[in-house]
DNA sequence: ATGCATCTGCGTCAATAGAA
DNA sequence: TTCTATTGACGCAGATGCAT
């Protein structure tokens, strides 16, 4: 659940107010003698499955079925791969008008480092990429929207429509390569192989196009659209990926106000008491 | 049931840091 | 210098809660 903490035998804050401890919502009977790090290295996702094939979720309804190791859309490695991605029309067509508005404000704004720096600053470790299994300390049991568990069977078959990007893996036949059937209403149809590089996390690179328009022109349209495509997917799963991250780090944060409020506790209590201890031996 | 406010997650763009 | 990864900001859509 979300703004929950655990954290020895400490629980939870109201999700509205994630960094809200009263004093009461600690367990009185711990005392921290020695608070460890929070955040603990190479701690492993928080996301998993048994078959480790998770649906992301695209726009109306379009899923990408990818193998990453490393990432944390995952799927078993040879396994079927099933990407469709409908064009979404030109979005190029930006209106310049209010792009000075947004870049001033931009222009503004300070960029923060990463959360994998400030992890690292905070003396906690680091969000580490490759993710296994649930961590330890920042395991937040929560309910993944990448739940896995209704991978519809359909999603492996999926019907190439026009103006569509179709991936199909080729499976044992060739390892690592598959192809990349790109449907165009307005130029026909195009094929484009690919390498997948499953080890390292890599999505697919380009490798052989074929087939396509007649002339210079429309092949060069068609490899911008395409890459064009390749870098809002890359930037797709980034910035879910980044969404984790933000999220894992803010759990972590939490995680650690709690230890710090316990252990001001044990201080506090331990000082109580050598007061008293210290006054005791004074009025003798 | 309906309308509204708020929250949450997503895709995209753009800026930036760091690697190559 | 170029490329890639990361992440803040923005706008949108759907979900949810609440008042009417």
């Amino acid at each position: 659940m979300d703004g929950m903490v655990e954290e020895n035998g400490t629980t939870g804050n109201p999700p509205g107010d994630p960094l809200a401890h009263s004093p009461g919502d600690t367990n009185s009977s711990v005392v921290v003698t020695s608070v460890q790090s929070v955040i603990q290295p190479n701690q492993q996702s928080v996301i998993q499955t048994p078959a480790n094939i998770q649906p992301v979720q695209l726009q109306k309804g379009n899923v990408i079925l990818v193998s990453k190791p490393n990432s944390v859309i995952q799927t078993t490695p040879g396994s079927l791969q099933t990407l469709q991605v409908v064009e979404a029309g030109s979005d190029d067509s930006l209106s310049n008008d209010d792009e000075s508005a947004k870049k001033t404000r931009r222009d503004i704004l300070t960029r923060r480092p990463s959360y994998r720096k400030i992890l690292n600053d905070l003396g906690g470790g680091e969000i580490a990429v490759g993710r296994v299994e649930s961590s330890s300390e920042c395991d937040t049991n929560e309910d993944s929207e990448l739940s896995t568990n209704s991978i519809p069977s359909q999603y492996q078959t999926q019907t190439v429509i026009p103006g569509t990007i179709q991936l199909a893996s080729q499976g044992e036949t060739v390892q690592g390569l598959h192809t990349l059937t790109m449907t165009n209403a307005s130029t026909g149809g195009a094929i484009v192989h690919y390498a997948s590089q499953g080890q390292d996390g890599q999505f697919f690179v380009p490798v052989v196009t074929q087939g396509g328009g007649i002339g210079g022109g429309p092949i060069i349209a068609e490899d911008q659209a395409r890459k064009r495509e390749m870098r809002l997917l890359k930037n797709r799963e980034a910035a879910r990926e980044c969404r984790r991250k933000k999220k894992e780090y803010i759990k972590c944060l939490e995680n650690r106000v709690a230890v710090l409020e316990n252990q001001n506790k044990a201080l506090i209590d331990e000082l109580k008491s050598l007061k008293e201890l210290y006054c005791q031996q004074k009025s003798e």
